[in-house]
DNA sequence: ACAATTTTCAAACGAACGTATGATTGAAGC
DNA sequence: GCTTCAATCATACGTTCGTTTGAAAATTGT
């Protein structure tokens, strides 16, 4: 039997048929990743403590060790296990806009990149903190987001520079690249801080409002890439291959 | 003698003028604060102990306490001396702008947010890893943003939304708030991810691309308030006093 | 020179951490 | 029914954490 790198108790094809042990050890995985997707959206990585999340998830400390290996590997397998699935709708949101016109919209393209994380579902249907949690993964320090971000979003951020490039011929794809960087950041910050500027403004995060939240960040970015694409064209092109400032401060 | 929230050993105006003894302690004060900027930055504030601090710093474990009461207080002193004049800067700029058109253009009002944090500099004139700092604030779990930002923020953000508000006349103080957030998610995920990235394409900070990478971010964030306030004049208004969407986990 | 104060130091405390382990319980296989 | 295996459990380990404390050193004030 092959294990995964991040479910070890996991069994695969080939294993006898699940019976009632193996819905109980299945059972369990799924009450610590969502224990620890909750806690990770709220308090991060290193402020999360395995005690926390076998608490809430009502499951024996060493069962975390016995099913994942270790905290890391369970925070792996919480991230990839909830972006998939919203990688996944963005990818078909974004092969829809690409069928509907050639090159596809630019706002269609903008919206198949937001609106799957803001309107992310928890298997209730209520309001998900996987957007905060995609949030954050960004931030974490510690490597999380080398780690990540290549397993997770790397081949959607392929797809998604293709489009960019009908959408905007002419613009150098690094250029594409640091657009939908900064789209990225419209979109995690809204995430990270929407709670605290809806408080202040009196507004809250409803299903109304986040069609148009979504909508409002279908503009500034559909705007946005394209007053960089005409920057990038009037001004000066970059150069390549300069080298790195120094950086302080040691690797932990 | 009044003391600070966060300095609990420092001098203030009617104490005797400084000696050895006061310079020593001013000195240990500025060399744990460096330290703490270098590894908050690059591990979080969760994931630096006291003891990387204070080993970095060359000082005793206990000088934290004596001189800053606190882990917390600690951060939050880090954060403070070090935002507080790139606002000033950004609110100098920002006057500039104001003084060389009424309204102000909106490319000089998004390059007064962004410049000064995207060349800010350590005191001997290298790169800073304040901008990282200032990123990784947001991000913060545990509630830092919540009490970091009005403190840091506020008022500047409200300079910023007037000008925006004289550059982009008719558009909903809401809507422009959520257009100063988007930029500032621009700005932060550049930060955050600009030396990932700049792996990737092959091109690495340099001052002369701080300054492309500024025109860059200004050309986005202008494009992209634009274009925010275009489509809230065409779409609907927003709804006011809505509920708040139930949320789960608890606070740590 | 001495007392008082400030600053720094080494050491310790209680708490919490992630990981590991042997024991126990429950389920599967014969 | 018995053996084997999987899953869960209580407990412990070594390490690390932030904070505290009494002692020592340095400085200031008289």
């Amino acid at each position: 039997m092959i294990e995964t790198p991040f479910e070890r108790g996991a069994p695969f094809a080939g294993t006898p048929s699940s019976g009632e042990s193996r819905a109980r050890a299945a059972a369990t995985r799924e009450r610590i990743l969502d224990a620890a997707e909750r806690l990770f959206a709220e308090h991060g990585f290193a402020g999360t403590s395995l005690r926390d999340i076998t608490a809430e998830a009502g499951v024996n400390l060493a069962a975390v060790n016995y099913h994942f290996g270790s905290k890391d590997e369970l925070f792996l397998a919480v991230v990839i296990r909830r972006f998939e699935p919203v990688n996944r709708r963005r990818l078909e949101m974004l092969e829809q806009a690409e069928r509907q016109a050639d090159p596809p919209r630019l706002e269609d393209v903008a919206r198949a990149f937001v609106q799957p994380v803001v309107e992310a579902r928890d298997e209730e249907g209520g309001w998900s903190v996987l957007p905060k949690l995609m949030a954050r993964v960004v931030g974490e320090p510690g490597g999380w987001a080398e780690k990540i971000l290549p397993l997770t979003f790397g081949a959607v951020a392929a797809r998604f520079l293709g489009s960019l490039e009908r959408a905007l011929p002419g613009v150098p794809r690094a250029d594409l690249l640091w657009g939908l960087v900064f789209s990225a950041g419209v979109l995690s910050h809204y995430l990270l801080l929407g709670d605290l500027i809806g408080r202040i403004t009196g507004r809250w995060m409803e299903e109304a409002q986040a069609a148009e939240t979504v909508e409002r960040m279908t503009a500034y970015i559909t705007a946005g890439l394209r007053g960089l694409a005409v920057s990038q064209a009037h001004g000066g092109r970059e150069k390549t291959g300069g080298k790195r400032g120094k950086q302080k401060g040691k690797k932990r």
